[in-house]
RNA sequence: GCCGCCUUAGCUCAGUCGGUAGAGCGGCUCACUCGUAAUGAGCAGGUCGUCGGUUCGAUUCCGACAGGCGGCUCCA
């Protein structure tokens, strides 16, 4: 058998390694490679990933895939989202396969079964898929063509749904892609240790060589979605899980899901006395209790000063509407299902505040206007409300009532770059003031393939949508592309933020809108005298003041910077003798506008520190008969570090900086 | 809106295979006055989410509704 030469790359995830050409005997697979790299479960040659059991061709340049890198995770958990297939069908012969690709974390596998899955049957189905990875069943990849396939999967009715749109299929179903690629039709086999086949499915691959090759799964929980995603076809059962390289990265992983759902919001809201959702008042809709509501005015003040700062004059408009507005508007044509039913009155339909800006059109519009006035920027905080489906309520991060700190810039066309510019950059500001750093850029643009969704003409939103992305790839931040996401009046650039859990939600929105300047007829006088249309820039900082706050509170863990913390200060008397000291020295601070509380409860003096720490005060301010003494205090901090003896005075000062810089203690 | 699960004291949760309930924390009272994450004792607090059905009897079983949770869809 002659020789064929292949150059070995380092693996991915993988520094410091040379490459090195080897010669091998021709038919050698990529495994025998990598037989002393128990870690490397998949080949990638000339950048696509292949099986180990590929064989090598003369030429190639080949690196192993670890199972600890990217791709690795990806494959793993594709190969054991095989493995719950296989489970399921075992278990629940009916049951007709969906896709099963790997996600962040994990996998997931859609089933067409009568029942849904309980969490008895998740117990169930991780028994069998234990049995399974210890058969030690091998992926085995054969190549079929269209035909072929829709024999031998003719009780398969989902996967022909795929067959038939192989090529297309990124745009069939996001993770469809997993089970036909662009190329060529291929099954894999799982072949047990008889030699027989035990399972297969349509898959591209590439998976793990054997189903022992899965060091550590677990199903998380399961539950419906529909078919390609859409909400016309039929509901599958989704079955979620993860799946890792080692049984400590599983651990790992489940702890580190565990860390973050002590960050969510609504549990913090809870044991923090921040906010709560009322069942008297209707889902969806918070009231702040008054710790909440510290947080909020700060909030406020700050975003107010700032839009004052920035140019911006503060207006105000009713919470409700006669509907002819949101004609004029084009929001009830294209949004009235999102908006509360109309209450009927005097002849006539009064809607629930969706929006602000069809009101602030008419502040505009109250009197003629001149080019000199430009760019006029309204803004005010904008209490909206909208019908969200009950399925969708979230805390405080998708609501049914909400604040917008909304603004409205009208400007000429020439002016709406730099204007867009301007609040890009007080937005920027804005989330670097409140301690924000997990974010990134959307751009949201016109769906071409649905136009009536969409105002306007195809020239105009190019027009605008060139506009905004060039400010938003000019800030140097990353950017991503949302098709089809924009508003039915124009494109936007919006702020992404993630949340304790993972999701993310919309933030800041700064949108370009040429249509309800068209629609209401909104003009203002150019140098020339002639009337001219301006453009209007849609835009909000926090976006939504309670989601804004949803995520400030997940972000800091409730440990907010003394700035915003609700109480700034809790002193703590040694003893009770103390507690006339420490009055006194709060009476001091107040006076500097420190928010302070003294504990003067007959709890020992532990628990009250115990007190402060669980409603993570920033500031513990503690007196006994050293300090009195001295005419000192004792801090300690969240982290427990403490500083005693510090002189009143000085203590003030250090409390009063830290709030002035808005800091983190 | 769709699918599944859930709803017992302010919070976290036990419990009742159908005979109207319990703990810890929190609250209140009393004693203790203490140097960096829980002092002790006592007391109060629930028509077991709501409404209907089955039953001699329902917190428990069934149904509808409301609210919550996890996804899906949606998200101006």
């Amino acid at each position: 058998m002659s020789d064929i030469k292949v150059v070995l790359v380092p693996a991915d995830a993988r520094e410091g390694q040379e490459t090195t050409t080897l010669s091998v005997s021709a038919g050698t697979k990529a495994w025998e490679l990598f037989k002393e790299q128990p870690d490397i479960v998949a080949a990638r040659v000339a950048g696509e990933l292949k099986d180990l059991a590929y064989e090598l061709a003369d030429g190639d340049e080949v690196a192993g895939v670890a199972i600890d890198s990217s791709d690795g995770h990806d494959i793993l958990r594709h190969s054991c989202a095989h493995v719950l297939a296989q489970a399921v069908q075992d278990l629940y012969p009916d049951a007709k396969l969906g896709i099963g690709p790997p996600i962040k974390d994990g996998f997931y596998y859609d089933f067409d079964v009568e029942v849904p899955f309980t969490p008895d049957d998740l117990a169930k189905l991780e028994t069998r898929m234990r049995k399974i990875i210890k058969d030690n069943q091998r992926f085995s990849r054969r190549v079929t063509n269209d035909d072929d396939a829709r024999v031998e999967l003719a009780d398969e009715p989902y996967k022909l749904e795929l067959i038939g749109l192989k090529g297309s299929a990124a745009d069939a179903a996001e993770g469809a892609g997993a089970e036909v690629g662009a190329g060529e039709l291929t099954i894999y086999d799982n072949i047990d240790r008889n030699g027989e086949v035990a399972w297969k499915d349509l898959c591209r691959g590439p998976h793990l060589p054997t189903t022992k090759r899965i060091p550590a799964f677990k199903l998380m929980r399961s539950a419906a979605a529909y078919w390609r995603g859409d909400e016309k076809n039929k509901q599958l059962q989704r079955v979620y899980g993860t799946a890792w390289e080692t049984k400590e990265a599983l651990d790992d992983y489940l702890h580190r899901l565990e860390e973050a759902e002590k960050r969510d919001h609504r549990k913090l809201g809870r044991e923090l006395d921040l906010f709560s959702f009322p069942d008297e008042i209707g889902s969806g809709l918070a009231v702040f209790h008054p710790k909440g509501g510290v947080i909020k005015r700060e909030m406020e003040d700050y975003v107010r000063q700032r839009h004052i700062e920035e140019g911006f004059q503060y207006v105000g408009t009713p919470h409700i509407t006669k509907e002819g507005l949101f004609h004029t508007s084009g929001h009830l044509p294209y949004y009235a299902d999102t908006m509360f039913p109309p209450m009927e009155f005097e002849g006539a339909n009064y809607y629930l505040k969706a929006m602000n800006c069809p009101m602030h059109n008419l502040i505009f519009r109250s009197r003629g206007r001149s080019y000199r006035e430009l760019p006029l920027r309204l803004f005010e905080f904008g209490s909206v409300y909208r019908y969200e489906k009950s399925g969708v309520v979230h805390g405080l991060t998708r609501v049914r009532g909400l604040t917008q700190d909304d603004s409205h810039s009208y400007v000429t066309p020439e002016q709406a770059p730099d204007e867009i510019k301007h609040l890009l950059d007080f937005v920027l500001g804005l989330l670097k003031d409140f301690g924000l750093d997990d974010y990134y850029l959307e751009l949201s643009t016109r769906d071409d393939s649905k136009p009536d969704k969409f105002v306007g003409t195809e020239e105009e939103w190019t027009v605008a949508t060139k506009v905004l992305e060039d400010v938003a790839l000019a800030s140097g931040l990353e950017l991503v592309a949302d098709p089809g996401g924009a508003a039915f009046y124009g494109p936007k650039i919006s702020v992404q933020a993630r949340d304790a859990i993972g999701r993310t939600w919309q933030m800041s929105t700064i949108q370009y809108d040429f249509n309800q300047p068209k629609g209401f007829g909104l003009e203002y006088v150019a140098p020339d005298g002639s009337k001219q249309q301006p453009v209007m820039i849609h835009s909000a900082k926090f976006g939504s003041l309670e989601r804004f706050f949803g995520v400030l509170v997940e972000h800091y863990a409730g440990a907010f910077p003394p700035w915003l913390a609700p109480v700034q200060v809790q002193a703590i008397p040694v003893a009770d003798t103390f507690s006339d000291y420490l009055h006194d020295v709060a009476r001091q601070m107040r006076k500097r506008g420190i928010r302070v509380e003294v504990d003067d409860s007959d709890d020992r003096m532990q628990k009250k520190i115990r007190n402060a720490q669980l409603q993570k005060v920033p500031f513990m301010l503690i007196a006994g008969a050293d300090d009195v003494d001295k005419g000192a205090v004792s801090f300690r901090y969240r982290d427990g570090r403490q500083d005693n003896g510090v002189p009143v005075a000085e203590a003030i000062e250090r409390v009063a900086a830290a709030i002035a810089s808005r800091e983190q203690v």
